[in-house]
DNA sequence: ACCCTACGTGTCATTTTTGACATGTCAATC
DNA sequence: GATTGACATGTCAAAAATGACACGTAGGGT
């Protein structure tokens, strides 16, 4: 049960919307390399931050927009969770290195075909972070695009591990093709 | 709902128990990198898999141990969801990374603390996945370890990324705390 | 003026997952 | 011969996530 800390994560750098958050835990950098979320987790959950005095309510903007803040309670709630508790086994559940593992079941020819479409897939995610990573000049820890700034970086070097395995992998699955 | 795919994806490659699976799951690589699970989900997920005929019961073992097999049908699935369906927007939880995220929200100093107890953390599990990477030698495909390896090798890397990622971000952070 | 799209927030039933509890077996150590 | 610990499989209530549905608004283009 993460979601609420990384609702408070996200809040913690600046206030923001439950659609601006849903979008980026739906589509965003932090949704693709952290914790994936749509809007109807996402809006349920804030409710139950604001009823613990973790978040504060911000008024309401143009289409019945409500902007939410992080609280002292919130951040010190936020700290905790990240200094106290260790670096134990933790949640996981990435779905495209699933994926990836199974494809020793294929035969290698079928197998170098979905390995390719991989690699074109984190090359053309791996750009779009680029040009991302490149709005935020060298602001990084505070200011309000700190956080972006760390999954943008955090999600080009996992897309490069990725790429790398995948032609390692490639490799592998051709040099057992020729030798049976 | 890729549970049923990693218990097919397993059992693929060679015959298991509910016991073996959950410890894979749970504790090995697989449950590490890509689908964690605990036993309590395995086992219905079982019972489900074989009413649908995607796998097999292959009689019983020492204490009332059961080995399971995948079927022709279960393959047939398995290869369908692998070539078929599209890279996608997939299902993400990544706590650890989530909690890399998060980091910015602490003081510099505490930060790079948690950093390096990140850095420790990679350090020994990639240690131990080189150590079980060597036991497979270069069965890679098919052979009953294929998949074990494939996992090791993509987690050496991932580890490595991490690494590198907090190792830059120990230096972006300390060149924030020097320059205020 | 009209339409379309993105904005914006929600509910609710169903499906999945978690965590606590339950139960028994085999092998090795003391 | 007793105890301990890993092996082995399950149930069930509670919590969490998903997907379908629902409803209304502001702005841009035609």
């Amino acid at each position: 049960m993460s979601l609420p800390h990384a609702l408070l994560g996200l809040l913690a750098t600046e206030p923001r919307s439950g659609y601006e958050l849903s979008k980026e835990l739906a589509e965003g950098p932090v949704g693709r390399f952290a914790w994936k979320a749509g809007h109807t987790s996402v809006y349920p959950e804030l409710n139950r931050l604001l009823g613990k005095g973790l978040i504060a309510d911000r008024g309401e903007g143009p289409r019945g927009r409500r902007t939410y803040a992080i609280t002292d309670a919130g951040r010190r709630e936020l700290q905790s969770w990240l200094m106290d508790d260790p670096v134990g086994p933790s949640k996981m559940r990435n779905e495209p290195v699933l994926r990836m593992f199974l494809l020793s079941v294929l035969d290698p020819d079928d197998a170098i075909t979905v390995l390719r479409r991989v690699i074109d897939h984190v090359d053309a995610e791996a750009a779009e972070l680029r040009r991302a990573r490149a709005q935020y000049g060298d602001t990084v820890p505070p200011g309000p695009e700190g956080f972006g700034h760390l999954a943008a970086e955090y999600g080009v070097r996992a897309d490069q591990a990725v790429r790398e395995w995948a032609l390692w992998a490639i490799d592998q699955l051709g040099r057992h093709r020729s030798t049976p």
